[in-house]
DNA sequence: TACCTCACG
DNA sequence: ACGTACGTGAGGTAG
């Protein structure tokens, strides 16, 4: 016989955190989590020792159920949860996730009835043996042949007998008891002195309620006697609100109760959040089982060292054959224009893989050039190429002169795309993932920190396994890919925009940025005086000397020494911030505080850009060059990193100084600079087809005027600079996924009257209003969104209980498709103006999300003006016309 | 490595 | 009753 048990969630954490009390578990962050480690460990035993077949733990919500509508005094004695233990109940619903165990709560309804239901259900309906885990006495009603109670103050199991002994009566007469003596705890009334002795004795002589509550009047004496007849209605309520229900609207789902592997990766992380080193490392070593042993040399059968050309030869011919090929480059550098080639990779069936050593140290190499010759020819065949960020390998060969046309599927991407919010998409996560196999670390070849080595050092036999491996495991994750890309929808995304994406990727970074590194220099120096000059005022201000980069320090000063009063934690050290606007309140009432202000912006601007950025220029091509990361953003954006170019200071007077380092190539060249003018807002009025906001755009108005007209009733001319002020936040607001406090803190309206203003707004663009609630309906019974072009962000947050991580997902499923359309139309137009420029001069450098930046030639400023026109604003067809502003100049400012 | 702060869209 | 905008990357300190 099967085996489910169930889990009265709540009640154990109640008695994890109890059972702690005395001396609570506390984290270095001081999070009480001794509630979350009791309830690891009480599902861990559980699991272990009566090895269940199905879970799954139920938990009761704070909603207010059947049995207060019946009894508003139900459970109103009860104290309120204590806070140490309500923070911990998110934490205990991850965990249960992670374990890959489904829980439950329902509104309205208690875990008890659920239990009840689940438990009725899968006695009557799957013929399976159940076990309730709880310490409540009221589910003794329930048991019976094949629903035993599981105890959790000595995990021992309780049969009809055992209730008998415990309680007096048979499962059958628990209701009955229950109903007489009441519950304290739940404030269940039942009969003024009658306790569980009396109620005992009154249901063996009488047998059930009804006729205690007849016979009993007359045939008991005294006060009893009384009580009886008085408090008979009392009693009859008293066992409706004892009865647990079993016929809850919940189906028993036996998929998904079935236990199963836990998810190891985000158990590990959990613990380590939580600081449980020793059930992390118990998780964390028992991750992988590998197919081969890779210190197995007998095991490497499959992955071949190539010796000599004609070999080449005649296995690229079966690969030629085949029509795909997995391929992956070892080289001396991770930044491709500083990589020579050690060696190739390539596979085209899965579980077989080649290397061809090319530059290792010691061995037999084959001859460079005559393999790159062979594989330029056959990749500029129709053999498509498969591979591991393949935007890397690209550049690599790019640089042998070697070209990948016929690039046609990366697994990164594909991982990505299928589902965009994981943290890493790299080779050894997904083979792990996918196929619960650990591929061999390049730590174990080259070593790591000071100790580490070169590829080219690397002995040729232990090369041949690892890039063996890569080829290998890129062909078999695009078997196990391709069919997922398909079942979502997702094979135009992926093969029309971000697999031609990646080539212009590629191209953008190598092209570079020019940076006028001798201004830069000289900013420096001049931004170094500065920075002096303000610590030795502040210090002298203050009367000592710290360290001003240290937010504790400064902390410190402010609050303790200056006593100025902290407003403001940080979100999670729980430590007194110091960020920019706690600072400017502050600089209302005391020097310093503004000092700061200004010490930061300095300090930020010099290490982050003027001395960093001339840091960054390539040697080889005097030019900086940033990696455009395709995988990193759940919305969809790109993200730029090594430099990050996408966060070049604009909003101040002194950071724009910083853009005038950014400039032409050299003679003949200017920086031109294309953005879409209010993108996000444009989509969002098209995908909200909200008529108002279309008709505004269709008329060319300014939007934030508009939205002030229509929010303060005036016409559009009347507008005042405040009034279009707090329209623009607001419209910022909105595509954000708006809270009335959110638009208060960055706008100058109070709570009050920033949830007004949301009020009208929503008033005067119900289209709008209409769109954010259709997108959280949608993800909550979809469990994601998706942007105009299909592309998908889950949203596994968006039924949770807490409402802090449901309001988060909420405004997550708003604005990622606004943001993600974008970001999907960007890449469009980027794919096409590409296409278009082929054979120019002009050059593509850079993308910012909504701009794109250009080493424009002036010979052919007209075309490329005129390119980049039509291919951006006719990127996506919409009901509003999109529109893009292009600037010309000596630097990426003047471009502006 | 984690956290804080801050640069951008 | 509760904590608040969405998406990134980088430099600094502190442990």
């Amino acid at each position: 016989m099967k085996k489910l048990i169930l889990i009265d969630g709540s009640a154990v954490a109640y008695r994890s955190y109890f059972a702690l009390i005395r001396n609570p578990l506390i984290n270095s962050r001081g999070e009480n989590t001794g509630a979350v480690f009791g309830f690891i460990n009480s599902l861990n035993k559980i699991i272990n020792d009566f090895d269940p077949d199905y879970i799954a733990v139920l938990f009761d919500t704070p909603k207010p159920t059947f049995r207060h509508e019946k009894y508003p005094e139900y459970k109103s004695t009860r104290a309120k949860a204590p806070d140490e233990l309500v923070e911990q109940l998110p934490w205990i619903e991850k965990t249960v996730e992670a374990l890959n165990i489904t829980n439950i709560s329902i509104e309205g309804l208690e875990a008890d009835d659920l239990i009840g239901t689940l438990a009725e259900k899968a006695i009557s309906e799957k013929d399976l043996e159940v076990l309730i885990f709880t310490g409540d006495k009221d589910f003794y009603q329930l048991v019976n042949e094949n629903i035993k109670i599981l105890n959790p103050k000595d995990y021992s199991i309780m049969d009809a007998e055992a209730v008998k002994v415990k309680f007096g009566v048979y499962p059958d007469k628990v209701i009955e008891v229950l109903a007489l003596m009441g519950d304290s705890s739940d404030n269940v009334p039942g009969i003024p002195g009658v306790g569980p002795k009396t109620a005992v004795s009154l249901v063996q002589e009488f047998g059930d309620l009804n006729r205690i509550l007849k016979e009993g009047p007359s045939k008991k004496k005294g006060k009893l006697a009384k009580s009886l007849g008085d408090y008979k209605e009392q009693a009859e309520l008293s066992k409706d609100l004892v009865t647990i229900k079993i016929d809850c609207p919940i189906e028993l789902d036996l998929d998904k109760f079935r236990l199963t592997e836990p998810d190891i990766d985000s158990l590990v992380e959990l613990f380590r959040r939580l600081e449980f080193q020793s059930l992390a490392e118990k998780y964390a070593s028992r991750r992988a089982v590998s197919l081969f042993d890779s210190s197995n040399e007998q095991a490497q059968g499959d992955y071949k060292q190539i010796k000599n050309l004609k070999d080449l030869d005649s296995i690229l011919a079966k690969a030629a054959q085949k029509r795909e090929i997995a391929i992956d480059t070892e080289t001396t550098s991770l930044v491709p224009l500083d990589a020579r080639l050690v060696g190739i990779s390539f596979s085209f069936e899965e579980g077989k893989a080649f290397y061809i050593p090319l530059g290792h140290d010691a061995g037999e190499n084959l001859p460079l050039n005559e393999v790159l010759e062979r594989f330029k020819k056959l990749f500029s065949s129709d053999t498509g190429i498969i591979g591991q960020n393949l935007k890397y390998d690209r550049q690599v060969f790019k640089n042998h002169g070697v070209y990948l046309n016929s690039i046609y599927f990366d697994t990164m991407i594909a991982a990505y795309l299928i589902n965009p919010g994981g943290r890493t998409y790299n080779l050894d996560s997904l083979a792990l993932d996918k196929f619960n196999y650990k591929m061999m670390h390049i730590d174990e070849l080259i070593g790591s920190g000071k100790k580490q080595i070169g590829f080219n050092e690397v002995d040729i036999k232990r090369a041949t396994f690892y890039a063996s491996e890569d080829a290998d495991f890129a062909l078999r994750l695009k078997n196990e890919f391709y069919p997922e890309i398909e079942r979502l929808k997702l094979k135009k995304l992926f093969f029309d925009i971000e697999m031609p994406l990646l080539n212009v990727l590629g191209d953008m970074e190598e092209n570079g940025v020019r940076i006028d590194t001798g201004f830069l220099k000289e900013l420096s120096v001049e931004y170094g005086k500065k920075l002096n000059k303000f610590e030795k005022e502040i210090f002298s201000e203050v009367g000592q000397d710290f360290n001003l980069n240290s937010p504790k320090q400064l902390g410190e000063i402010l609050f303790d020494k200056l006593g100025l009063k902290s407003t403001r934690k940080t979100a999670r050290g729980g430590a007194r911030s110091t960020s920019v606007d706690v600072l400017k309140k502050l600089a209302e009432i005391h020097p310093v505080p503004k000092m700061v202000l200004d010490y930061r912006q300095f300090t930020k601007l010099k290490s982050t850009y003027i001395d960093a950025l001339p840091e960054m220029v390539n040697e080889s091509t005097g030019r900086v060059h940033t990696s455009f990361n395709q995988t990193s953003a759940a919305t969809g954006r790109l993200s730029s990193a090594d430099p990050n170019l996408q966060n070049i200071p604009v909003r101040t007077e002194e950071g724009k100084e910083i853009r005038k380092a950014f400039i032409p190539a050299g003679e003949g060249y200017k920086i031109l600079s294309a953005d879409y003018s209010q993108i996000e807002l444009r989509l969002m009025a098209h995908m909200a087809d909200d008529k108002t906001m279309i008709e505004s755009f269709r008329r060319d108005e300014d939007i934030h005027r508009r939205t002030a007209a229509e929010v303060y009733g005036v016409d559009i001319k009347d507008v005042t600079e405040a009034q279009r002020r707090a329209a623009k936040t607001a419209n910022f607001a909105i595509i954000y996924g708006v809270s009335a406090y959110g638009l208060s803190q960055q706008s100058e309206l109070s709570v009050k009257e920033s949830r007004d203003f949301i009020d009208i707004y929503f008033d005067r663009y119900p289209g709008i209003k209409k769109y954010m609630d259709d997108m959280i309906e949608f993800a909550r019974e979809n469990g994601y969104v998706s942007t105009i072009f299909g592309r998908r962000r889950y949203l596994p947050d968006i039924n949770a209980k807490s409402v802090q991580a449901r309001q988060f997902a909420e405004r997550i499923a708003i604005n990622t498709p606004i943001q993600g359309s974008a970001a999907d139309m960007i890449k469009i137009a980027m794919i096409n103006i590409a296409e278009d420029m082929s054979g120019m001069k002009s050059m593509m450098i850079l993308q910012v999300h909504d701009e794109l930046v250009f080493d424009a030639y002036e010979d052919e400023m007209e075309k490329l003006n005129h390119i980049i026109k039509k291919r951006m604003e006719g990127a996506v067809d919409l009901k509003v016309p999109v529109k893009v502003d292009i600037g010309i100049g000596e630097n990426w400012l003047e471009a502006h």
